[in-house]
DNA sequence: GAGTTGATTGAACGATCAATCAACTCGATA
DNA sequence: TATCGAGTTGATTGATCGTTCAATCAACTC
């Protein structure tokens, strides 16, 4: 029954950590909805930090599977996508009440002083999530122009996604996604605009 | 010497919960910083989370003193002083190493249940925030399209703040701030174009 | 100068924290 | 059948948490 155990402890810290912060949550927390007693835990994991890293990776492993897959099902236009991705997001704060808030980036503000490990995952996390705009901008790149920094773009959108997270839960108002997202979008278009203007005149 | 220590114990509260954040802010972190006794704290807050609350409005009422003022003296384009607010923000990066959050969006993103007092603050400070950044773009609305729903860039102006500042402090890496706002920047110039484009037409 | 007030002191409280440990279970292997 | 060890149990540890409270003190009122 070892890997269940694991498992159940790793899913239910999950929960834990996005519901109520890293610090807020307690082990015997951990320990009381897991069902799991605390030698087994601990049988498992050094300490409470060791639980995070495993949350960590389990993010870092499962954003194809569990991110991006189901936002992307059924979409083929590669900046469709993107926003896809985003809607996907906007789909979680209905579902809460717009009490969600991203788990990478809840944890990476209130977490001061990671571990050189757990500030890796973080970082981690972040890259695979703007490498996957990044493919999608790629994959449309003849829509913008030229010179455009499309890794730096992929970046820009992961701040507006966890700015426009930040404002609508601190308001508890879903606009507040939505006039920010909406912004995103026009400045997609008018850099579509400026990339058909460019390729008239070449 | 009332007041005195009430505002040395907010002082240093706020200097605590900014360095280590609310949640693993001690009382006695902040006692044995301020060198002031329990009961002294005791005497001027009912509790821990007033403390934070007397910090809020700390910030909410310091905003033009100790944000504005120092960011926007000397400059008097209105577009200007929205990036100089901006580079405010990397100067702070520059001098922690990367270590530097926005205290109020640090807080907003740990604290997950917040008491309503604390939420209405935590959505003051924002307001006030990109209310600041709504006046330059009022001043300056003649050099975006007039259709411009300059409210909404306002609030826009602060996710892509918030989030270049996670990003940075995530990867401990100023380049990740710099880039955020280079495309911030360029999405004003791409308005301002767009904005001398119709006033040639009309 | 007796009485009142606000400010300060620091020991103490019960609760909770992360973590430990010896004892136990039980399927796999020899 | 005997042995082994990964997994499990849950009581227990000492530290730390936020908070309380009886006491003392200085300054002011009338």
């Amino acid at each position: 029954m070892s890997p269940d155990t694991r498992n159940r402890i790793l899913m239910t810290a999950m929960e834990l950590f996005w519901e109520k912060g890293y610090g807020s949550t307690s082990i015997s927390d951990i320990l009381s909805r897991s069902q799991v007693h605390s030698g087994s835990l601990y049988h498992f994991f050094p300490g409470k930090q060791d639980v995070l890293i495993g949350v960590l990776e389990y993010y870092r492993d499962g954003i194809d599977e569990w991110l991006l897959k189901p936002n992307w099902d059924g979409i083929d236009d590669p900046i469709g996508r993107v926003f896809a991705l985003l809607g996907g997001y906007r789909t979680q704060l209905v579902m809460t009440d717009c009490t969600y808030g991203c788990p990478i980036g809840n944890l990476a503000l209130e977490i001061h002083e990671p571990d050189p490990k757990v500030r890796e995952l973080l970082s981690a996390n972040f890259t695979n999530w703007s490498a996957a705009v990044e493919r999608c901008l790629d994959a449309a790149a003849d829509r913008f122009p030229a010179n455009t920094d499309r890794k730096a773009l992929s970046q820009y959108v992961l701040t507006v996604m966890e700015g426009a997270l930040m404002q609508a839960r601190t308001y508890r108002d879903l606009s507040y996604f939505d006039r920010n997202i909406e912004i995103l979008r026009q400045h997609f278009q008018l850099l579509e605009q400026a990339a058909r203007q460019s390729h008239a005149v070449n």
